[in-house]
DNA sequence: ATTCATCGGTTGTCGTACAACCAACGCATT
DNA sequence: AATGCGTTGGTTGTACGACAACCGATGAAT
């Protein structure tokens, strides 16, 4: 019943070790140890440097294909391939199995949030507040019933993006968004619904002071009031890990 | 010598088994045979249905995993994810012409890279505040040599990012960020020498202030110092345009 | 009835071997 | 000596077989 200690590697328990190379190759490209159109070493110096067999490296190097990085040539090698490309921006839902990832995209969140927060109350609309009033009353409503208010809170954050009237806020997080907070719904579940409800009323409150911020178009203040809502979602999240170990 | 026909497949001719077979599922899929949520077949049988070699078919699961159309799940089977789901950021770009798209991409970054400074001055290592440091003073050496500084520019935000130890900020960041930094080349080329020097070591010397909080691990003057560091930029540029109009 | 161990199925990793391919070198021919 | 061509070494693509890790469910023991 022992399944601590995984002998591979001391330092973290990756997903998986393609994951964990793909990681790192990213890193070494994106870091300039590689330059565009220069050549990776070969698949068999990959497996003699991290140690692991050729099939983790070539599903590696497929990744890093797919996600348009490098390029193959069959019987020449790996090449690095300009980053003016379509390279786009995707989370692998792999990388969000345990819980240090899916704080690693809480970590990223906080700072397009928190910016959006800010452009928000700079220059949120008469309509965008009044949808941000209506997620809100949602919200407590449904705390009080005892129903799910994972929607409501979506619309609220949802439209504080909107209300920067920046597109690639909107975008952005509807990208991340939707991968988030359907876990925050999973974790709590077993909780009492005391408990729950106690959360979720702190939440709410959380919310309210972002809220008045934006409304008084206070920019600072709603930076530093979605900074602390989310700095607390993440250690309430947190805890609810440790009350599952 | 006749290379036209290939009698496997009448359509194309895929350089690989593996691309085949990936083409072949994404029509499966794409065709709706497979719905969002549904299972595919193992990897025992598409070995049956296709005669390839399990290789081959890992090969091409890890293709379709990494271009987000399906997700797999150790033990129990891959799966076709939503469409919703798969949505990846990017940015068109032609929705950098104007002005005011750059800005809005701008205040984008303001947001990821003052989260990003922050992180990175309670967690940078010594290597990575080396090559910051290393960055800056190429970018110096740079400017008062005349030379282009671009490179160091980048290079010093790229380390910033990648020293908070997440990757999605260096992924991120590097999505959008190549598109961005070389208009700023662009846009003030016109200046003369003087004007251009004189800009470059302001910029110099907010950089140094973000690494001076950085190195001595003060988070709040690590994000003050980018926010006011990206919204001079923010100005410059302005300014720049104002000269060309 | 609940809990725990076991089992079958599936994916993850490993090792080896061979085929396909490409680039460069060396040899033979001119 | 210059040139054309086969050969060779290195690299990626594919195949096969084996075992480990993991999950879900089934059945047994308390």
């Amino acid at each position: 019943m022992n399944a601590t200690d995984t002998p591979t590697s001391a330092r973290r328990r990756p997903r998986s070790l393609a994951l964990a190379l793909v990681e790192t190759m990213q890193a070494r490209i994106r870091g300039g140890q590689l330059a565009p159109g220069d050549k990776l070493p070969t698949e068999g110096q990959v497996m003699d440097e991290f140690g692991v067999s050729r099939t983790v490296v070539r599903e590696a190097l497929s990744k890093l294909q797919a996600s348009g990085l490098v390029a193959t040539r069959h019987g020449v090698g790996t090449f690095v391939v300009g980053p003016d490309e379509h390279t786009a921006f995707r989370i692998d839902p792999q990388q969000l199995e345990t819980l240090r990832d899916v704080i690693a995209v809480l970590e990223l969140r906080m700072g397009i949030e928190t910016e959006s927060a800010g452009l928000a109350a700079q220059r949120r609309s008469a309509a965008n507040l009044a949808v941000m009033r209506a997620a809100l009353d949602d919200f407590a409503r449904s705390v009080e019933a005892g129903r799910d208010a994972v929607g409501a809170d979506v619309r609220f954050h949802g439209e504080i993006a909107r209300a920067t009237q920046n597109t690639h806020f909107t975008n952005l997080l509807g990208t991340l968004g939707v991968r988030i907070i359907p876990r925050a719904r999973l974790d709590p579940a077993d909780v009492f619904d005391d408990e729950r409800r106690d959360y979720l009323r702190r939440v709410n409150a959380e919310h309210e002071s972002i809220y008045d911020a934006i409304a008084r178009g206070d920019a600072d203040a709603a930076r530093a009031a979605m900074r602390t809502h989310l700095s607390n979602s993440r250690e309430r999240r947190r805890r609810a890990a440790d009350v599952v170990r």
